[in-house]
RNA sequence: GAGCUCGUAGCUCAGCGGUAGAGCAUUCGAUUCACAUUCGAAAGGUCGAUGGUUCAAAUCCAUCCGGGCUCACCA
């Protein structure tokens, strides 16, 4: 044994025998309890970042059930996150001067798939290089094509339950990008935009927004407001820049009273507050900005501007028929950007397909309120109950290539759309037309990833669905509990009748030393193979979990990686103590047994040896209570899923009470060839090797490789 | 505005009803020993504030103060 770990030398040559041994894959006819994890699929595309190091509590839990007997499949998988790729892809293009316009539809689609499946196995090599036990042979990726099958199977089954309805709606639209998004991916940041005071017929009203004018189709005012009391439900004149306008006045909650003089514009086509007031009280909705971004032709000689020129020119307009009544330049307010590439968001009516979450949600929130599906740490119970209950429909349709094309075809002739499973329909069932047209959106990365532990059983090895279904854990990060966990069980549950997984757990973010959130701006960024690389595995690994309480926010040092580096290092120093005591012993007496015998006789007189007998017989004794503690302890721990904890009583006991205290107390004996302490001292270390096990891998199978045959594994031990 | 979360040693955090803990940093000392990636020791905290429950509170409850995160909202 080397007279220091060096995980460089060992971790990738003991991933590649677990990997070839098919340690790592798993059997659905095992008489073994399943227990079964669905890793999150990481973007195909991408490296993984120190959030996906996280990924590590999901390997202590499967080595873990490993040891205690359970047949544990841990299922692999990428996405092909939609949206995120085809902006790197579109990146990859405009660096050869090209853009996604200069291909059709089929080429783009090819290119970008080749694109990713090129750098697939960069993202899957690194998981390897952490350690993580994960059955590859059963390697999914959300765009193959059993899985597309499956998510338009589900898609199919939603239209037919009445869950899926075409609405125009609002959306929020990139006008950059070319895509909507969904309300929990615009980004909101704090602005100074000026605010107008217009003369508004008999009123005077206040917008950031006059360049949207030409899409009001009433006035509203705040019911109780003694103010305009008068005027509700009347109609009024406005003078406007291209004509006169009727304009109804209608009284709404939503209208604060103290805000500007009380008096509302309402804009339904281009605005949230303004799109909900309309439907209140029926009003129409009038589109006046495109999806390019400018102005149409309902704005008369505004027609074709972008907005910003248009909102200048208005306002210069009003200035000069003496119909702009102040400015208030110092106005700051909230408005939402590309989380992209930082554009203004603008709210445009496009017509998607909904998924109607209420009853989805309803179901859900009945299966956490009885603990059909159980959440650690405890307290994220409350929350995603408190999600579901405000969840809103859930817009599926995303105006990108990259990704799976909607089933859903539209006859031409009489505008009928026709939802099929992926087949392409001949001929419309109405009117027999065959002019039919496909969608041409896809569907949210997110409508695939929430059938993800359904669609991967369903499509690896026949039985898997039936033996492993619901899966054990669910195991993320908090910050996705409403985009993806909860959506996983309503649309989960609908499919199969049942959970997706028995239990979540969530795991927090990970921050730098300052407690900062890490961002490549910022260049406080750790990368996990950089760590695993300089330190290894193991001590990346323990340092994510060491002293952390589950599910909080944790602010990781390189020196801590290097603290956990040390640790690894002891244990294998223990290990190599322990093999070199037993090398000098056995050669001393080259027949063991003899020399156990020669020593029994040496301490049956009444010397003083006896004495140090009986010194070692209570230690020994003592060190067998106290790890017999611990080891209750850890059971423990580790069912609660307190594996900080559970890390932590390890590391205590190896190294400053096994290591410091009971081995440099038995030092002597060992000098004398006592075989009995040598051996009593190797058993709980082995023992102590199998709890660190599932924290740190790669040094524990180290070990044990060296004291037993090479092709041996820890792994075929049990707890 | 709402929800969640945190406030404990210089820094980062565990502990969460019964004599204040860890890692890193600091100071002093050891070293032919499995490990200098080591060992021994020291220093360092009225556990954010106030009130309450209790024989007992860092730990439970209430209020307040101060950070952080998420969501919502002002045309």
């Amino acid at each position: 044994m080397d007279k220091k770990f060096i995980p460089s030398q060992v971790e990738e040559k003991i991933y590649q025998s677990w990997e070839k041994s098919g340690l790592m894959k798993a059997s659905n006819r095992s008489k073994k309890k399943p227990f079964c994890i669905i890793l999150p699929p990481p973007n195909a595309n991408a490296d993984l970042h120190l959030g996906h190091a996280m990924y590590v509590y999901e390997d202590i839990m499967i080595r873990y059930h490993k040891f205690i007997g359970d047949e544990v499949l841990w299922l692999p998988g990428a996405d092909h996150a939609g949206f995120e790729t085809q902006y790197v892809f579109e990146k990859h293009l405009a660096k050869q001067d090209k853009s996604r316009f200069d291909y059709d539809r089929e080429t783009l689609y090819r290119k970008i798939w080749d694109f990713v499946n090129a750098n697939r196995p960069r993202m899957e090599n690194q998981l390897r290089r952490l350690g993580f036990f994960l059955d590859w042979t059963r390697n999914k990726f959300t765009l193959d094509q059993d899985i597309v099958g499956i998510v338009y199977k589900t898609f199919k089954a939603l239209y037919e339950e009445g869950l899926i309805y075409r609405a125009e709606r609002l959306v929020n639209y990139c006008t950059k990008d070319g895509t909507s998004f969904s309300d929990l991916e615009v980004k909101y940041i704090e602005r100074k935009d000026p605010l107008y005071y217009l003369n508004y017929g008999p009123f005077v009203l206040a917008t950031v927004r006059p360049e949207t004018k030409f899409g009001d189709t009433a006035v509203a005012v705040h019911p109780k407001d003694k103010r305009y009391k008068k005027w509700i439900g009347k109609e009024i004149l406005v003078d406007g820049l291209i004509g006169k306008f009727k304009m109804k006045v209608v009284a709404d909650e939503a209208v604060d009273p103290n805000f500007g003089t009380g008096v509302v514009k309402v804009t339904p086509a281009h605005d949230f507050n303004d799109f909900e007031i309309a439907k209140r009280h029926g009003l129409p909705s009038k589109q006046v900005i495109g999806f390019d971004g400018k102005l149409n032709e309902l704005t008369g000689l505004y027609q074709g501007l972008k907005i910003n020129e248009a909102r200048r020119q208005v306002v210069e307009a009003l200035k000069k028929r003496g119909l702009l009544l102040k400015v208030d330049e110092d106005y700051s307010h909230r408005i939402g950007v590309c989380y992209r590439c930082g554009t203004t968001i603008e709210p445009l009516p496009l017509a998607q397909w909904w998924v109607k979450i209420r009853s989805l949600a309803d179901n859900s929130i009945k299966l956490i309120d009885k603990d059909k599906i159980r959440f650690y740490p405890r307290r994220f119970k409350k929350i995603a109950i408190q999600w579901l209950k405000n969840f809103h429909d859930w817009n599926i349709s995303r105006q990108v290539v990259w990704g799976i094309r909607i089933p859903a075809w539209l006859c031409k002739n009489c505008r009928e759309w026709m939802i099929t499973d992926g087949t392409e329909p001949k001929e419309c069932p109405k009117c027999e037309s065959k002019n039919l047209q496909q969608d041409r959106d896809t569907f949210d990365t997110w409508f695939s990833s929430a059938q993800w532990p359904f669609a991967t059983l369903q499509t690896t090895h026949k039985g898997d669905f039936d033996f492993f279904y619901p899966t054990s854990v669910m195991e993320t990060g908090y910050e996705i509990l409403p985009w993806w966990v909860a959506r996983m069980i309503m649309i989960g549950y609908l499919m199969t009748k049942d959970v997706p997984f028995r239990t979540v757990f969530l795991h927090g973010m990970v921050r730098d030393k300052q407690g900062q959130k890490m961002s490549k701006s910022k260049g406080n960024v750790i990368d996990p193979l950089d760590m695993v690389n300089k330190y290894g595995a193991d001590a990346l690994r323990a340092s994510l979990v060491f002293g952390v309480k589950e599910g909080n926010d944790q602010s990781l040092a390189e020196e801590k990686i290097l603290g956990m580096r040390n640790f690894a290092n002891k244990v294998w120093n223990i290990g190599r103590f322990i093999w070199m005591n037993r090398n000098v012993i056995l050669s001393e007496a080259k027949d063991p047994s003899r020399m156990r015998e020669k020593f029994s006789n040496k301490l049956r007189d009444s010397s003083p040896a006896k004495r140090v007998q009986n010194d070692y017989k209570k230690i020994l004794k003592q060190v067998h209570n106290e790890h017999s503690k611990e080891k209750k302890k850890y059971l423990k721990l580790m069912d609660a899923y307190k594996f900080s904890q559970a890390l932590g009583l390890v590391y205590e006991f190896l190294w400053h009470r096994f290591a410091d205290y009971y081995i440099e107390e038995l030092k002597e004996e060992l000098r004398n060839g006592n075989i009995e302490v040598l051996d009593n001292l190797q058993n709980v270390y082995f023992e102590n090797l199998k709890m660190l096990h599932p924290f740190m891998p790669f040094v524990t199978e180290a070990v044990w490789k060296v004291f037993n045959k090479d092709d041996s594994s820890i792994l075929n031990e049990s707890l």
